[in-house]
RNA sequence: GCCGAGGUGGCGAAACUGGCAGACGCACGAGACUUAAAAUCUCGUGACCCUUCGGGUCGUGCGGGUUCGAUUCCCGCCCUCGGCACCA
């Protein structure tokens, strides 16, 4: 057994860190400033080592960072409102916060026994009323600028969980948290105008360059952007001729229709309703319905929304009798209604043209509407021209118009901005841009979460609750009996409240804030955690933000983080910050695996890290949950690769507690020292080149992984120097070094190397670190350590191998001097043996010489 | 269908700008130490072939191309994973 005991050090040092408030900063102007921030915890009981994972990768960051003299800000905190807390409040009936507050505390603890240099003095949890106060707080600068309404929708609605979803949180027709299928609802909802951004978000993404290109086209897909054209089909009235408009008739009806194909507008031969377009309800009068119409259109509402989303219903349609006319030709077109048109999407409304969209072509097909060819492609070999009566399937890439009145002849690539402009002209139309993405609804109707700062009041309507009024707080008690209206609604003495305008009796809002509200900003919260005054002091926030490093799991890549960058931007409009994106730079970590599955409760796979610290200790988790493999990719956990880790931890602790007893001063620097023999020279070099590949590898490169290899190859070399040098690593551990005084040569080159393996190696395992720092006759800590300085001159090599090839195969090894010119290296390259063996008889046709890397000989 | 990331030994991986493929680790094998085992230390470990130290051939998903030289660049495929998708 080694005599490295993880527990008795770390327990040691996380005393020493917490005593001595490690960690914790100020803001220093002029002095450089990194902030390094992991996503926050959902506090849903135990941490496993996948967080492990995610928030080994800020610790080494930060610690690299720190020891490199940057001013670094490494919070962490609590993303604590929530249903899991509400539901496990009504099982338990108990309170959600104790079961908030007693998962934190657990948590808290487990980070703690990791040794994670977080300036725990900045933590917060999203549910005290400090921090959401400021919620309700930007709630109401967004409610005064109209980035927050209330309007009446058709929303997803989770039965399970109860409450209402944002699109962002539908996932697969399902609930994001639980998967239950999700209802429409019509109900009275908040919503944030994020759409008011779109184009922000989408143009900022081009600057986003230290983003995962994988999130950033996760983001473009969700922002959805089309270019197009919104047109005005005129309904013709209904019956026949000179039959008299019923009363509220739709004489002036217009079909409003969104496409991003104006260039084909000549063909369009029918237009096509979505189910729920207003418009349907007037067509059909249901005294008059003889042919059950009415039915069909609720059979089109009543199918699954998922099938309905996801393409999985067969298309079916019917003609509602009634045309509009298509105002580029002035032809009437028929009026049809299909299923598959959203009226969620662009005007619930869409012209079809069947020559050139295959989806309305299949379309036609099926009901035998006519198909109308307005392009014709460019074809070099003048092949007959497309008919529409001909054709297997529409025709869908560029080309020239034809049929197309005064447009005809123009090419596709032209058309469409000018007939785009022809129909603003003639008012009817204009260019449109159309999103996907839609404003973000934040009601829920339940308790554990920010409640929204509204009154309303019968005479005054929506009144804002006044900013000195703030916070409205929870109410502490509240009966967690089960599903059903929002719990507050049900608390009498917080719904009763006078309107703050009329002072009349009126009703608070009783709907709570989505939980991403709280996480779209904490960000800034950490920078000055206990401002009582306002959100943030933006002079702080100027100086730490925005966020150099963040690091989280890719499942946010649409919803935290695109609702944090719409945050940055309000922010920005209301003078807080000064910097258009949050983030900076961006690496979202690979998930921990086992047995090929994500971990979790149920599945029963779920690795503990208390277990693993208990039998290995904290660094040894840390080294192999750093080493595995890059952090951007998922790991299979292995307990035979932690063991691993121990086992160098070992071989560190041995070298350095074994050899420091002998150890000189280090050398003062300079190009390796004449005196020095080989062996020493090339330790000295091991050092110097291990100091440039782990400095360029943790930063920028942050490849944790070969960092971490590039140090095991320098203990490698160091065991093998000691060997060859008498210094006693093996056992048994009587016989350390320290009998026989090194010479002083020896000893100084054994620290310059082991300092600097030791300095290198603390961001990933830091207590044994720390502990061998102080072994080394150091004090102060490794936080007062400078990172180790890389000196070329003493890297620089006096011998170098060149490989050397006969026709791009490897031949032999030429051990050379290192400033060997051109000439030299040709010339010895072909005095070779194992070179002229191969080249033999044959004429040499070229001699390819690159210094310092390679030859290439070409013989024929 | 569209967009993105990938495919390298038994396994996790490395190769940064076109220049020795497989560093480092896991697993496995051999040796040293030991009464023995564990631990530790040392050595070996892509495949195939000739086998004599040693040498040869093949090898980074597949097929081509560019190049003195390709895991890396280009063209065409196959497969895996992720995202979006009746979005007009």
């Amino acid at each position: 057994m080694s005599d490295y005991d993880p527990q008795a050090i770390e327990k040691k040092w996380q005393r020493r860190w917490a005593d001595e408030r490690a960690f914790e900063v100020a803001e220093e102007p002029g002095r450089p400033k990194y902030y390094c921030l992991v996503m926050f915890a959902y506090p849903s009981g135990h941490a496993h080592v996948g967080h492990v994972r995610n928030y080994m990768i800020g610790d080494v960051i930060a610690r690299m960072k720190r020891m490199r003299g940057f001013n670094v800000l490494h919070p962490f905190g609590w993303d604590a409102f929530g249903l899991p807390a509400e539901n496990a409040a009504i099982k338990n009936r108990s309170h959600p916060e104790t079961w908030t507050l007693d998962n934190i505390a657990h948590m808290k603890g487990q980070l703690q026994r990791l040794g994670i240099s977080y300036a725990w003095e900045r933590e917060f949890a999203t549910c005290e009323a400090a921090y959401y106060r400021w919620n309700q707080w930007l709630f109401l600068r967004m409610f005064e600028r109209g980035l927050a309404y209330r309007r009446r929708s058709t929303v997803n609605w989770c039965p399970d969980c109860a409450t209402v979803l944002a699109n962002e949180q539908v996932v697969d027709g399902g609930c994001w948290r639980c998967g239950y299928a999700v209802e429409p609802r019509d109900l009275d909802q908040w919503f944030l105008r994020i759409t008011e951004y779109a184009d922000g978000l989408l143009d900022g993404i081009e600057r986003l360059d230290e983003w995962p290109a994988k999130v950033l086209t996760m983001q473009r897909n969700w922002i959805g952007r089309s270019e197009g054209a919104r047109v005005r089909f005129a309904v013709e009235p209904a019956g026949p001729a000179g039959e008299e408009e019923p009363p509220g008739g739709d004489a002036a009806a217009e079909i409003e229709v969104f496409t991003t194909r104006i260039d084909t507008i000549f063909g369009a031969t029918f237009v096509l309703l979505a189910p729920e377009h207003p418009l349907v309800a007037r067509f059909i009068d249901e005294a008059s319905d003889p042919d059950g119409l009415r039915k069909r259109v609720q059979a089109f509402r009543a199918l699954d929304r998922t099938d309905r989303l996801t393409g999985a219903v067969e298309k079916e349609g019917f003609d509602t009798g009634r045309r509009c006319i298509n105002p580029f030709t002035g032809r009437p077109v028929p009026i049809w209604v299909a299923n598959f048109v959203l009226a969620e999407y662009g005007t619930g409304a869409v012209m079809a043209v069947p020559a050139h969209d295959q989806r309305d072509f299949e379309f036609a097909r099926k009901y035998g509407l006519p198909v109308e060819v307005v392009i014709q492609p460019e074809d070099p070999d003048g092949g007959a021209p497309l008919d529409g009566a001909a054709m297997d399937a529409a025709y869908a890439g560029p080309g020239v118009l034809a049929g197309s009145g005064e447009f005809t002849g123009r090419s596709t690539a032209d058309a469409p901005a000018e007939m785009a402009r022809a129909a603003e002209d003639r008012g009817f139309g204009r260019a449109a841009v159309q999103f996907r993405l839609k404003d973000w609804g934040i009601s829920r109707q339940r308790y554990w979460g920010t409640p929204i700062p509204i009154i309303h009041c019968e005479g005054c309507g929506l009144q804002p609750v006044p900013d000195a009024d703030l916070p409205v707080e929870l109410p502490k008690v509240a009966e967690f009996s089960g599903r059903g209206d929002s719990p507050l609604a049900q608390i009498p003495e917080f719904v009763e409240v006078t309107c703050p305008s009329c002072g009349r009796p009126a009703r608070r809002e009783t709907d709570t804030m989505d939980t991403f509200v709280d996480s779209s900003w904490y960000f800034y919260r950490y920078c000055d955690p206990t401002n009582t005054g306002r959100a943030f002091d933006p002079a702080t926030v100027s100086y730490w933000g925005p966020v150099d490093f963040y690091i989280g799991g890719v499942e946010h890549a649409i919803l935290h983080l695109i609702y944090s960058r719409f945050f940055c931007r309000v922010f920005k409009d209301l003078g807080m910050v000064d910097h258009d994106e949050p983030f900076t730079r961006l690496l979202t970590q690979g998930m921990v695996l086992r047995d090929g599955a994500v971990m979790s409760k149920s599945k029963g796979n779920v690795v503990d890290p208390d277990e693993m610290i208990s039998t290995f200790g904290a660094d040894a988790l840390r080294l192999y949950e750093t080493f595995v493999a890059p952090p951007e990719k998922e790991i299979e956990w292995t307990d035979s690769g932690l063991e691993g880790s121990f086992r160098f931890l070992t071989r560190v602790w041995r070298l350095v507690t074994r050899a420091a007893p002998a150890l000189g001063t280090a050398p003062a620097g300079g190009a390796g020292g004449p005196g020095l023999d080989a062996a020493h020279r090339a330790l000295r070099r091991k050092a110097h080149d291990t100091i440039r590949r782990v400095s360029a590898d943790l930063d920028p490169r942050a490849h944790l992984n070969t960092a971490v290899s590039a140090l095991m190859e320098l203990v490698n070399e160091l065991y093998a120097f000691c060997d060859a040098h008498g210094v006693k690593l093996g056992q048994p551990a009587a016989a350390g070094a320290g009998a026989d005084p090194l010479p002083p040569a020896t000893g100084s080159v054994l620290r310059e190397a082991v300092e600097a393996l030791v300095r290198m190696l603390s961001p990933f395992t830091p207590h044994l670190c720390e502990e061998l720092w102080e072994r080394l006759g150091h004090a102060g800590g490794l936080r007062a350590a400078a990172w180790p300085e890389f000196d070329p001159a003493v890297a620089k090599a006096d011998e170098i191998v060149v490989p050397v090839q006969v026709n791009g195969k490897l031949r032999a090894r030429l051990t050379v001097p290192a400033d060997i010119g051109e000439e030299d290296l040709r010339s010895a390259a072909l005095a070779e043996s194992a070179v002229q063996a191969h080249t033999a008889g044959r004429e040499i046709a070229r001699v390819v010489v690159v210094r310092r890397k390679l030859v290439n000989i070409v013989a024929r």
